[in-house]
DNA sequence: ACAACCAGGGCAAGGGGTTGTCAAAAGTTG
DNA sequence: CAACTTTTGACAACCCCTTGCCCTGGTTGT
């Protein structure tokens, strides 16, 4: 499948090629009439500039990359479906990348795309800083879920979710939470430690941590048993489906939630509002963060890489209090 | 950013550019000794092939485009990962277009990217015939959950499945099912519908139908309240979304699950087994239909359009039974 | 009436690779 | 050692589009 050329619109049109491509890209170069009959033709012909010999001089691709760490997590599905709509609105198109939860991977999938996209979307990079500093150089880079003194991102409030979580359980009378750590080289979850830690001490309230553990429903067995032994009486799991998995592994040692033990996570995942009890945890909108990334990134790929500092959006979250958190017993 | 050119390497190498082309991609058409020197000068300065530069005469672009009709939908993501993970075995970027369930922004997304992929797979597509045709004489199709004559396609055994659920319903008494159809434009409804119908026939079933309905959560109520009319005693909804959604309305309607009335989805996502009652649904392995599609188009995107009749793969599914279904009272 | 301008449009040089053609170098054979 | 066949590598055209530069013909100013 070959398309009709400039060439083949030129001669249709009895121009020369360059006039061609002015009509399309340097209006104000051309003669009013001339363009118009251009781009008559041009529409008539059927014929749409190939984007492969645009790319090749002027290193533009309509085109960003979105690396996220594990696609299987149904919370990327709204920070996916929110880039993907920003960089439609903009006619770009929208690559995703799947790391696997591998550094190795993520750097190589990286590499790869480097020469043919206009800049990269990374959600929750596990990539070590230098690696994303180096990146940084190359192409415009926004990370979510992270942040690297110098680069543009874009991520939820969690410290301040995390203070909510904390008031939250502290009025329901805990005194003692624990915290079921997600990977170690997350970004996040050193971040959700440290906030809650703050939290914590403020309230005068007692915070333990456990893990890292893979933050997957089949990893909430171990989190919960580990959970228990520090004998807290609120579980702050890394995400929703660490949560569920957690969740179900109590229901299976008899320890019941709320009444025994309450039960918090990040992300508020679909299926948090549909298992049982109905899971309490920390949302917001990440559709809302895909799409601010995205257009961080748009803006930084059009101007010159580096003027003023750059830009940190940080959108709110809040607390969806449903029923796996209750009054201490 | 501009990584160094095949010109680069060919100075530091000592030897033309089109030696280290040749080095490259036909091993065959230089020395051994050349070859390797080549490779390790290229290796060291880091040189990487232009994709774009390479695209422009060969017309092979290394990515394929998945198309899905509402990436919305957590059924897709199987799909996606199954889809994102093959070509990635294969070195090919995947690019995801969310259709957004209108045929108008199908088609327009595919115009764009036309140019600029090896190959379509088309998911759940809501695009007419003709334009599938059209399509498919231009760039190489797989259609997902869809079938049409003289195009290769991967999807699950839907005809099966429908039988499983009428003989499971039967099996527990119930003599009368309604099925709440997905939109109007969607293969897949249709199939549903008629291969429901004919197991109904089989086991003396009655069948009635209701619909279209989106199939989203928040149609389940309106689909549920039609549902109700017919006096059916099982529900089959579209999918599992519109499934919970309908169970949700019943809910409120006092209307018991499965006592009352048994319901069944489709997709087995993964929220099906958390909610209340967990729902019994038709599962597959979407992960490998996605595999199934890219690998069926990265083969077809290699040799000739047209050879032998078009491949169809087709995938079993199970019956996942859960809660939500029970003995007719 | 003529110089100075300017808008509109053409020419041609890339940008990074691939590949058909061809000549030089190397190896074979008698 | 001449005549001939195989490798190897160099040249250059081409893929499609953009863009700096130049040329033309028409305006404007004095």
């Amino acid at each position: 499948m070959r398309g009709p050329t400039i060439y083949d619109v030129a001669s249709a049109a009895g121009v020369a090629t360059s006039t061609v491509s002015r009509a399309f890209s340097t209006p104000s170069r051309v003669g009013a009439a001339t363009r118009e009959h251009v781009l008559a033709v041009a529409e008539q012909l059927g014929y749409r500039p190939n984007p492969h010999a645009r790319a090749l001089l002027s290193d533009h691709h309509s085109t960003v990359a979105m690396v996220v760490s594990d696609i299987t997590n149904p919370h990327y599905f709204e920070l996916i479906r929110g880039a993907e709509m920003r960089a439609k609105a903009s006619e770009h198109t929208l690559v995703l990348v799947n790391a696997e939860e591998s550094a190795r991977i993520e750097l190589e999938q990286i590499q790869r795309l480097l020469p043919s996209v206009d800049g990269f979307v990374l959600a929750a990079s596990r990539l070590p800083d230098e690696n994303l500093a180096h990146l940084a150089a190359q192409r415009p880079v926004v990370l979510v879920s992270r942040e690297l003194p110098g680069l543009p991102c874009a991520l939820l409030d969690h410290v301040d979710g995390c203070r909510q979580i904390v008031q939250h359980l502290d009025s329901l009378g805990h005194r003692h939470l624990v915290y079921l750590a997600g990977p170690r080289s997350s970004w996040m979850a050193s971040t959700r430690w440290s906030a809650l830690r703050t939290a914590a001490d403020e309230a005068g309230m007692r915070a333990d941590r456990v893990g890292p553990f893979t933050p997957k429903v089949a990893q909430g067995g171990l989190a919960a048993d580990a959970a228990l032994v520090t004998g807290a009486t609120a579980f702050v799991a890394h995400n929703d489906l660490l949560a569920i998995g957690v969740v179900q592994r109590l229901q299976q040692r008899m320890v019941r939630v709320p009444a025994d033990v309450s039960v918090v996570g990040f992300d508020d995942i679909f299926a948090a509002d549909l298992c049982t009890p109905r899971l309490t945890t920390l949302g917001g909108a990440h559709a809302d963060v895909g799409r601010a990334a995205v257009e961080i990134l748009l803006k930084a790929a059009v101007r010159g890489t580096a003027d003023g500092p750059p830009v940190r959006v940080v959108l709110p979250t809040e607390l969806r209090l449903r029923e796996s958190t209750g009054p201490v017993a």
